[in-house]
DNA sequence: CGATTCTTTGAAAACAGTCAATCTGTGTGG
DNA sequence: CCACACAGATTGACTGTTTTCAAAGAATCG
């Protein structure tokens, strides 16, 4: 029933060090969860109640300001987690959208599942816990590009780091992320083009 | 010897529910270090060896971009904890520099001593982790702000969160804090005056 | 006082945002 | 299979903001 992509489990088996045993266990907690095309998975004042692995997919992760503009924070690609781990953590509402921009497949793990978890396999709370101070030093690491950076930086480092996205996700939803007008972007790559 | 502020045992006593006894023992763990103004916590590459706090003074945290700009990060007061968490946690060479700016004293506790602190007292790995979560929720919400918002709502936003900042530190620091230049920060205090 | 550091001001240039129109490709229903 | 609607991308003209460069005032410190 539960079909995860392999780099889940050699994730589970190398950074969480789960023998086969173990992992055919724990592997029972999980679910599926199929999204179509701009559905969400959060939306903000939503509790985030699971942890969830992108088995297939795209998502885009965003904020509604004050302005009532969206502000994408980050895209989500195969092998990589989404949620919001703020909410996740105090299971207080959170302020961040999770919407599928193709037809999704996520393994979800529910939070009574996590706690559970991390009581029999204290490796996976590592294991857990470390990926969010990867996410945190990610997230600091963003920052400073994102404040100190010219949009024309912060695009080439994009097409740099995750040229992936630009097969997948329209230009506007790339031009948010950057923090800039789709029309900019579009002059931006038409500018960067004639070199 | 040690001076701390009240405001630092307080922490402790609370949330890391050290018991006097506890507490008399972990302070000796714990040094004093001074700094002139102008003088480096930290520098680019180097590693960060403790976790530090500021009992007296002022600091900033800033990295140098590839623009050869300073791009100030945050700043520092009284009660709060500086240093660079991931160079702290991975012991690898980090990014940031954390300067002083007023003579400062920090209360450090070096690397060595904080893994056997977090040994010996396991409440206080737990409040270190807690402060590292509140860190990362901090920054993404910082972010939001700074991707997204006016030069003129984060100026405000800082005026209202921080006003004892602008009694202290010169607005050039500031402006750099908002990611705008000396002038465009002049002219904006001005347009916000006549108001 | 003299030197340095910080802040302000002015004018020009570069840049991004807005509005409106057009162009493109995709997919749906007749 | 075509016509049409729709979402996405581009373009132009215009506006507004921010940067840049240069210079001149404050303020501070030795």
């Amino acid at each position: 029933m539960l079909d995860p992509d392999p780099r889940f489990l050699a994730k589970l088996r190398q950074q969480a060090e789960f023998t086969d045993a173990e992992l055919a266990e724990f592997l029972e907690c999980w679910e599926t969860k199929l999204l179509r095309k701009k559905d969400h998975y959060l939306r903000a004042g939503d509790i985030c109640r699971s942890t969830a692995y992108v088995n297939k997919g795209c998502l885009r992760r965003y904020e509604i300001g004050a302005d009532a503009k969206e502000n994408i924070l980050n895209f989500a690609l195969e092998d990589w987690w989404v949620g919001d781990l703020e909410s996740f953590w105090n299971q207080k509402p959170g302020r961040f959208y999770i919407q599928a921009l193709e037809d999704c497949e996520l393994l979800l793990l529910s939070r009574v599942e996590f706690v559970k978890a991390c009581d029999r396999f204290p490796k996976y709370k590592a294991f857990h816990d470390e990926k969010m101070h990867r996410s945190y030093f990610a997230t600091l690491k963003r920052m400073t590009v994102a404040t100190s950076g010219s949009a024309e930086e912060k695009y080439l480092l994009l097409a740099k780091e995750q040229p992936q996205l630009f097969q997948r996700v329209p230009l506007h939803y790339i031009a948010s992320y950057l923090g800039i007008e789709p029309e900019s972007l579009s002059r931006l790559r038409r500018k960067l083009a004639g070199k």
